[in-house]
DNA sequence: CGTGTTATTGACCAACATCAAACTTAGTGG
DNA sequence: CCACTAAGTTTGATGTTGGTCAATAACACG
């Protein structure tokens, strides 16, 4: 456990929330006390699973990870995805049981807070409560985006509407650099996240990429035509409510 | 505008939350002390609509409220019903713009709280704001839980589910009395809620009233056999996070 | 008693699931 | 460096679910 020095850990995790939030320099320092431990988590392994009652959440330091929810016999609906800079169980300091896992789909590494410091932090410092409020709220716009996605869209628009969103994201974070994005997930994960299965995930993929819309080279995905990928997902990048847009790109 | 007396409305507001928070004396001086709004608002019309940038948020004191989205052409998809008792738009607070419109869909009464005053609160009451909190987080469960029975459950599911959360929701109000519950929707609004189209929507219908599940009278549902409605719809209801569990009902 | 909304039905078609097999790729150990 | 293997992708064939269109029946309301 370490303490209060403002290390490379804090300066991301101020880094990101300011890309979501005004910190002032008084929440900044509040940031930069909170105690962590670091976890390096193995691919494919879940790092809390559903009915579990965490003591912890977790900052995303590096990697992928996903929420999802297994249902009846071999049916996996992912929830969500979280890159570097994310909080993808906040939930969990305002819910004891865990409604769905979290695992990650690639080798990760993550900094964990205990909730009783978040907790406490939290009545101390409202201002502080503000931002993980905001965070959380951004996180259940995200959700919504999903529901109508999913709900009501047929496939091509879902994944493009998927593929969208990672960009966006990834630009945010400075990973997507002339429009390549390194997603190491594989298509079934992919349907997972959409509502398909494997094998229409797979036709939809060459659907796109017959269309130009994206390239794939093994799970490097480059996105070709920017407009009409955001034509045909109907994306419109408000429900992510970032604070500031991405540089040079229309949304 | 209302001042401090301990109103009627405080005092659902109080019985409201107290259903999924333990709520402090302290906590509940401060909830009556809020000073609120009502507003009556016809049937199928919005109360707040997508891009709007609210400033105050509503509490439903009476009637069937809806968040939704409109998508391309002509399509809606409903993200969560709101029933007496909730806080159907908490995430305004937090986010400026409304990704999302907020409308009743029978005649409603609610009550309008400025953002500005529960802003104040949370600062000076970080336990009301933990209150606040753990309701947006309740919220997030439900939309994952949607997502995920519209994205991996077929039609029959879907539809089983959804009339699972509104028995167990309605009941924990009382408004399940021997299994009927009330719900004025049309069918094509059932399946806004679920992504199917109405015409679908009415043959789920008849496929869950012949198999004895429900019976529907009007705009009665009554709930003939629980067990096996929530096999059918795999429902389990952990994640609506209730502090207790309705009375005679296993879930 | 008309008029508009909602529920229901049938016919037909598109989207998507499932199954099974072939093919490609990346990784592993000799 | 080359088999060998396991995982992931791709393909074809086939069946199911659910969408669309259009017409009819049942209601609700003034």
């Amino acid at each position: 456990m370490q303490m209060i020095s403002p290390s490379r850990e804090h300066a991301r995790l101020i880094t990101q929330l300011s890309a979501i939030s005004h910190l002032s320099e008084h929440d900044k320092s509040v940031l930069a006390g909170l105690p962590f431990r670091i976890k390096t988590v193995a691919k494919q392994t879940d790092i809390i699973s559903e009915g579990e009652r965490p003591t912890e959440s977790c900052f995303v330091l590096e990697g992928l990870l996903c929420r999802y929810k297994l249902l009846g016999r071999a049916k996996r609906q992912i929830l969500s995805f979280h890159l570097a800079g994310d909080l993808p169980d906040l939930q969990s300091l305002h819910l004891e049981c865990m409604d769905h896992s979290l695992g990650a789909l690639t080798p990760a590494r993550i900094a964990l807070v205990p909730h009783e410091e978040l907790r406490r932090v939290c009545m101390a410092e409202p201002s502080f409560a503000a931002v993980l409020a905001r965070h959380a709220a951004i996180d259940g716009s995200i959700f919504r985006e999903w529901i109508g996605n999913i709900g009501r869209r047929d496939g091509l628009s879902r994944v493009a509407h998927l593929f969208c969103e990672f960009y966006v994201r990834m630009r945010v974070l400075g990973l997507a650099s002339d429009g390549a994005l390194s997603l190491p997930l594989t298509q079934a994960e992919l349907g997972d996240a959409t509502g398909l299965s494997p094998v229409h995930m797979n036709r939809v993929m060459q659907q796109l990429r017959a269309a130009g819309l994206i390239a794939s080279r093994g799970h490097i995905h480059t996105v070709r035509d920017w407009d009409e990928l955001r034509r045909v997902g109907e994306f419109n990048a408000g429900y992510l409510h970032l604070k500031t847009a991405p540089p040079n790109l229309a949304l």
